[in-house]
DNA sequence: GTGGTCTAGACCACT
DNA sequence: GTGGTCTAGACCACA
């Protein structure tokens, strides 16, 4: 299996996210999801760059962020692999990003005035849509 | 009722958000929350800088946001105002807004692989939280 | 103490590594040793990259690093500083990189015949060098 | 003795360490400890890089590197052996390597906040690990 | 002025 | 071919 996976992932430049961050959340996102396994060939570089049209050297700064959280590994010469025993945030960690998640998603959305319960259903809907995609 | 309102808000350097969104967030919670009141009189440009130790140039760039968004009024020689009709963004807007924070949130948190039932509960306490605040 | 502390950092191009981690090394040093204390501001990226003769962006690389791991803190439009409460590294993450190094170095040195001692004694010499430094 | 020696070199992808490095490193050991003795024949290219199953040209370079050091000698049609007088380093070589070797642990390793004493100890630990495999 | 993102193109190391 | 480093210069957001 030495075809690098197809990776389904967007980028558009009027996301408020730059575009070496979309790159991480979507590759993040389908290691989360196992539509990505451990051990798998990501796309090069430059195959990535050209398939969404963008310089390589963002693809590069992508990979090497998700290459220093340890998601996946570069072996020289061969490409980049979705790493075997992702080694996973300690609780700490994901408790405090969670946390300063939700508090910008307060911070951005109190004011708009929606209750409570409608506030929640649309988080849960997002939610679904993208397990089911 | 000509004296201005003494803002509660705090501003701290090590926030993600920078310092003029943080205003921005500040007043439009006051507001949503109704503590702070239709028609009452904001603190000017110059105290609210020395009462928040900032460049004053932070606070204009905070109260135009306001007022572009239709939140405050300035009567001109008297100051600024909370609006009196304040539900100044339509619905369509409101529904973008939510579902683009919804978003932002979800970009941050899969990842992390919490359960929507997590989720759902450190937002809710979050949003308990800041309205008994 | 607004003047950003002078760095003796000094960037070699034979070095193996690269710049950008021989700036990252320099500065961890710096405040492992604290020379350069908690709170202290930083040289701005063009500041540093002209002492230094590189660009800027290297520098830009350099800084991104350490601030992700918490090393120093950004605060926009004001410049890095070094950051109060430095996040130390858990002790299994510092056990890790000190057994790695370790290894490296062990690597690179038994085949040159030398006893243990006088290994030894070389990397304490270095070590109380750089400490008086 | 025309029948090349059996390295016990072990060669993994995750290593730090480029393959062909791996490869050096192992070999140099088995000399220095004295496991591979001067004069011994050495397996071929092909038949290395079968047993580790890598690329053949990796095995090459690795051959290559060691025969610029003097470490081994091609003798032609008849293979590759471990040279007879193997300390071929001069003194002032092998001190600018251990030098080398020392100065880059040593970044490695200020900012973690050792005491020298404890990273005396596990250096010697590792050193007495190695000499009883 | 500050930090930070993006592009373009060159160059090196590894397999 | 692969990943990775460095340079150059443009552009944006923030205070």
């Amino acid at each position: 299996m030495s075809k690098p996976s197809v990776l389904k992932i967007k980028v558009v430049t009027g996301d408020i996210r730059p575009i070496f961050k979309q790159i991480i959340d979507g590759i993040r996102l389908e290691i989360a999801t196992e539509k990505l396994s451990p051990g798998s060939k990501l796309p090069s570089y430059r195959g990535l760059a050209m398939q969404l049209m963008i310089n390589p050297n963002t693809v590069a700064k992508a990979y090497a962020e998700l290459s220093k959280q340890g998601l996946i590994e570069s072996k020289k010469g061969l490409g980049l692999f979705v790493s075997e025993n992702r080694q996973s945030l300690s609780d700490d960690e994901r408790e405090q990003k969670l946390a300063k998640a939700v508090t910008v998603f307060i911070n951005e959305t109190v004011h708009l005035n929606y209750s409570d319960d409608e506030i929640v259903e649309v988080i849960k809907n997002k939610l679904k849509e993208i397990k089911t995609t």
